[in-house]
DNA sequence: CAGAAATTGAGTAGTTCTACCTAGAACAAT
DNA sequence: ATTGTTCTAGGTAGAACTACTCAATTTCTG
């Protein structure tokens, strides 16, 4: 097999740099780019076409979640690594659904990560030690109570989710109106939408999701 | 000067990684041990004695703060360098408050990390770009308030925990009342001499008050 | 370019919250 | 026994939010 191609998004130079560094003693892996948010990981992407992509949950811009999203839709040949701090069922079951093809938290030893980059470069899944007894949980739950359940944030639009940000920080109609230079009623109407596309009914369920969801 | 030793206690191996990565081609600086917890870092401080420790805020057994706190207690010759994800004022003003010596978030790029380092070496301060504009607003803000920021949830009593726990999960103030067996007005007055007491102004605040203390 | 989606803004109504106030009952501490 | 705190509950007023409606403009997308 010729060497795998990867890039990383993270908007952690840190992590990046780790990343880097587990890798360059390897002969069969390359880092051909790094990315520091969702938006630029997936204009990259297309660019420099990975064979593997790298990235977390949590990034500026565009969050993982959405990321994986658009990447399956228009770049379905590139193949996905969620590389998370979050080890909650959660995150993991939600990367899955929406596309990812491996999960690792960034505990994941040298070893383990490796062997999960080959793993998902050959075709296959991946997924580290601490989340694979997850996935059986999960499955055990999802047999147990069948609901849809409201699903992620990717159904906010850009605005929707920077006003619910706002919303989470404490900031009132008004004044999220005046930082955003938009009327207050216009935030208003935002706030609805948002309510209505999640099912909820009041600003403290609206912020513990937004908590929650990492949309802050 | 001689080699400055430094010791890395964070739990994630990936950060570990990341800091050995970006000391590497520095002669003077050189990692001594590392650990993955409070307690396995006090402990390797005290057998290594390094000059520098780098320690994360959130860790297992024993959090950052903890550890600084004992450190500069049983330990004082040791430096102490915060490297945290937070760049939320809380955060840094506690670090200094229990002792640290630095402060510098996790974004931090090679430049700034390593005069970091030096800096406090010597016997100097150190805070990231990022964080000391912090410092300053905070400065401002005790010129201004005097009082010394409303800390803890322990001002709060029982019902008024329990009140906003309710709350912060969405719940409105009918509804606590009909949960509770007390009337709704009640409850707002519950929630109105918790928003005075911790000089809060909205609904969205309360609950990212109570998540952040984990009154949930 | 045409159509869809997103963003902006407002009308209208009803509900909930915020911020004050007073005040009695229960209970603990001095 | 008096004092202080907590918990209870109501009055009043205004601000903010919720839930609909419609509609103009911009931006994205096929």
């Amino acid at each position: 097999m010729s060497v795998i191609k990867i890039l990383v998004a993270d908007d952690h130079a840190m992590i990046r740099d780790g990343v880097r560094y587990l890798i360059q003693d390897e002969v069969d892996i390359e880092i051909i780019g790094e990315a520091v948010d969702g938006e630029d990981a997936l204009e990259k992407i297309g660019e420099l076409k990975p064979d593997v992509a790298i990235v977390d949950i949590n990034m500026p811009n565009m969050n993982g979640l959405e990321l994986i999203a658009r990447l399956r839709e228009e770049q379905p040949e590139v193949r996905i690594m969620v590389f998370s701090i979050h080890d909650e069922e959660e995150y993991m079951l939600k990367s899955i659904k929406f596309g990812a093809h491996g999960y690792m938290i960034k505990d994941a030893d040298r070893e383990e990560f490796l062997k999960g980059i080959r793993t998902i470069a050959e075709g296959g899944k991946f997924f580290g030690k601490n989340t694979e007894k997850l996935l059986v949980e999960s499955y055990v739950n999802k047999l147990e109570s069948p609901e849809p359940k409201v699903d992620p944030a990717s159904i906010l639009t850009k605005r929707e989710k920077e006003i619910l940000s706002l919303v989470a920080r404490g900031l009132k109609s008004k004044a999220i109106g005046d930082k955003l230079f938009i009327s207050a009623r216009t935030v208003d109407n935002h706030r609805g939408n948002i309510m209505q596309k999640l099912k909820i009914h009041a600003t403290a369920e609206l912020v513990s999701f937004a908590i929650k969801n990492d949309i802050i």
